[in-house]
DNA sequence: CGACGAATTGATCTGCATCAACACAGGTGG
DNA sequence: CCACCTGTGTTGATGCAGATCAATTCGTCG
């Protein structure tokens, strides 16, 4: 909410300066800039040159991808501790989907320049980026097989756990997930419309609970039911 | 067909060991053994542990996903000179897919100790990973797109366009992929009868023309048309 | 309060999956 | 050399999941 949470232990506990020597953690945290973004705040855009890498330390942020006519998928969600933006360095120094703040959010970031030149310096950095890519690829590949062999609510539980899992602490009451309709349409690859009526049914079984541009998950179990194409166990 | 075309030249010019010195390319090509398989042969299955890292040599390889019910997606089509089977040791040490050659194919394998090996030494390989990598990630990316936002007509041009970009000599009269009805069908994200209905529409206009078990593309031109959403244009 | 974006919910439509029946090629073995 | 079998492909008929359209309500904020 306030000032900023950047120190060396953060970048240590990153997904990306994991396994870092103090030396690189320390020269990583004075390259940095702190970016707080309002709620709906356009980070980057789809198409544009890469300028920065980004790490995200408060809030959520929605990685979203359009096509000619303007249709939109969300191909992914990032938590604090996640980094965003890289993919389109190593391949043409364009962002291949635009990033949106999902809440209030703040970010760290690096120039291009000054970010490749530490994977460059620090070889930790390049294997963690191996593993990372490797790891968002792996589940990009998984959700191709559920787009193609599955159906609308197995999709959206799918999408809903796959955002809640390794969600630190649990709510008293359920976990709750700052996603509308549409988003959550664009995760599993549907309308709002069908999204909103898979809600709705979930709501009567007690199995997640939702309000305005919100996702309340009560019976994780549950959900985790619908996903595996066992019908809804009681 | 018959020996060994394994040469240093021929690591230089794969993807994954592009920009090594000499005299890395010469130590990972002592380490390497060469393995040919026939049409249809399994070269990994999904779930095992990953053993070798892999580099297609000659012949088509596809990369065949499964869900529980054994519906498949093809994640990825292999051609020479690409390197495959390699994702799960920077996971969780096993194949996410499993691998199937599509004609008779020849591949480079390193033993998973070996090749991690040859990438912290040398480090161009880490970085040709990366870029690897997120090349695969943002191909994947799209096609979570084009699964949601386009239909079946749409999304198997785009299949066979993605295959044939980057084939080297366009036969006289037609570019010749190995592809059966299945094989189009589970790249598209739909059912081989809808492919072949699709495909026998496209004989009858003559933008392609297909066989037992392969597809002949006539005119890539109608393909991106269709692909981008345009109505058949003529 | 007024206005706008988010969500709901009923009615209708349709793209494509599914089912079924058949055709054809190639390989195998008697 | 033929009979058979299995894998591959085609094509018509039918059904349905979910998209689309339309109308209304609700929540939030200026």
């Amino acid at each position: 909410m306030n000032a900023a949470p950047l120190t060396p232990a953060v970048l240590a506990g990153s997904d990306l300066f994991r396994g870092l020597p103090a030396r690189g953690t320390g020269e990583a945290l004075r390259q940095a800039s702190l970016v707080t973004h309002t709620r709906g705040t356009r980070i980057f855009s789809q198409g544009a040159p890469v300028k920065h890498a980004h790490l995200l330390l408060r809030g959520r942020v929605k990685i979203v991808q359009s096509n000619a006519q303007g249709e939109q998928v969300i191909v992914r969600l990032i938590r604090p501790g996640e980094t965003f933006g890289t993919l389109g360095l190593y391949v043409d120094g364009l962002y291949p989907a635009e990033a949106v703040a999902l809440s209030e959010a703040t970010e760290a970031r690096w120039h291009a320049g000054t970010f490749t030149g530490l994977v460059q310096k620090y070889p930790e950095i390049a294997l963690n980026l191996v593993r990372l890519v490797c790891e968002r690829l792996q589940e990009a590949q998984a959700r191709l097989r559920e787009m193609s062999t599955e159906r609308v609510e197995q999709r959206v539980a799918n999408a809903l756990l796959r955002f809640a899992v390794r969600e630190k602490a649990p709510e008293r009451g359920g976990l709750r997930l700052p996603l509308s309709r549409r988003d959550i349409a664009e995760l599993a690859g549907t309308t709002m419309y069908t999204a909103s009526r898979v809600l709705t049914a979930w709501q009567r079984a007690g199995i997640a609970s939702s309000g305005r541009a919100n996702v309340t998950i009560l019976r994780p179990d549950a959900l985790a039911a619908i996903s595996s194409g066992r019908p809804s166990s009681q």
